[in-house]
DNA sequence: GCAATAATTCTATATTTCTAGAAATAACGA
DNA sequence: TCGTTATTTCTAGAAATATAGAATTATTGC
């Protein structure tokens, strides 16, 4: 489960344009993963600027990178990537008094 | 649907900790919203710093602005909210070649 | 050891964002 | 109209982030 400022992390993480242009390349790429030099590839960025953002992904756990000979291997996080989409609306309408909304799950921090 | 361009800035909007605070009580205040100044209340920012957040969040149309008399109800946008939360794996493994991910949806993008 | 490759770190500049006080605007009630 | 309430806009300094060239580190093959 993710604290608020993980998830504020995370979702600063993705929330520049080349950085979730990276982020995306790695989910499409799947559990295999992609090396720095392929990401480069694919996106056409300097590999300094690249790195800059890597370690911004890392940082917040949304990417793993591992060592393979002298290439690094990166790989979307799944799971955290699944625990940030359901952070935003996990706690939907807790709070609300009359009518919950329509088709909205509730939160489980709320009595049942 | 979302651009790529609206994802990051949705992003970038709850990747801040004040901002994702907002963005939360107004998720659990549900449909009615809240005005400025309830959420001034709950979280205790000055106003200034309060209406320069809820303009990022608005811009990013997470939040939706309603005036009444001298207030201002926001409400959280909860079907870009949605949208957002599906952007990051949408198109989980669609450059996947070899054994896809167990129980992860594949691309709509990716030859059925 | 040496050249080549892969990636990072260093450095510097430009830009954006954060924060919050002060002033301004807008709406209402008497 | 006048005072009060609600909120925004103005302003400015501090802090963070973006970008990318140059230098550096690490790994491999010969």
């Amino acid at each position: 489960m993710l604290t608020r400022e993980e998830a504020a992390q995370g979702f600063a993480a993705v929330g520049s344009e080349p950085r979730l242009d990276v982020l995306l390349v790695l989910v499409r790429a799947g559990s295999a993963g992609l090396t720095v030099g392929e990401i480069q590839e694919r996106l056409n960025v300097p590999g300094s600027t690249l790195s800059h953002h890597l370690r911004f992904l890392a940082a917040a756990e949304l990417v793993e990178q591992e060592k393979n000979g002298r290439s690094i291997v990166n790989r979307a996080a799944f799971n955290r990537l699944e625990a940030l989409a359901d952070y935003l609306l996990r706690e939907c309408c807790a709070d609300e008094t009359t009518a919950p909304r329509k088709g909205q799950a509730q939160s489980k921090t709320a009595a049942e």
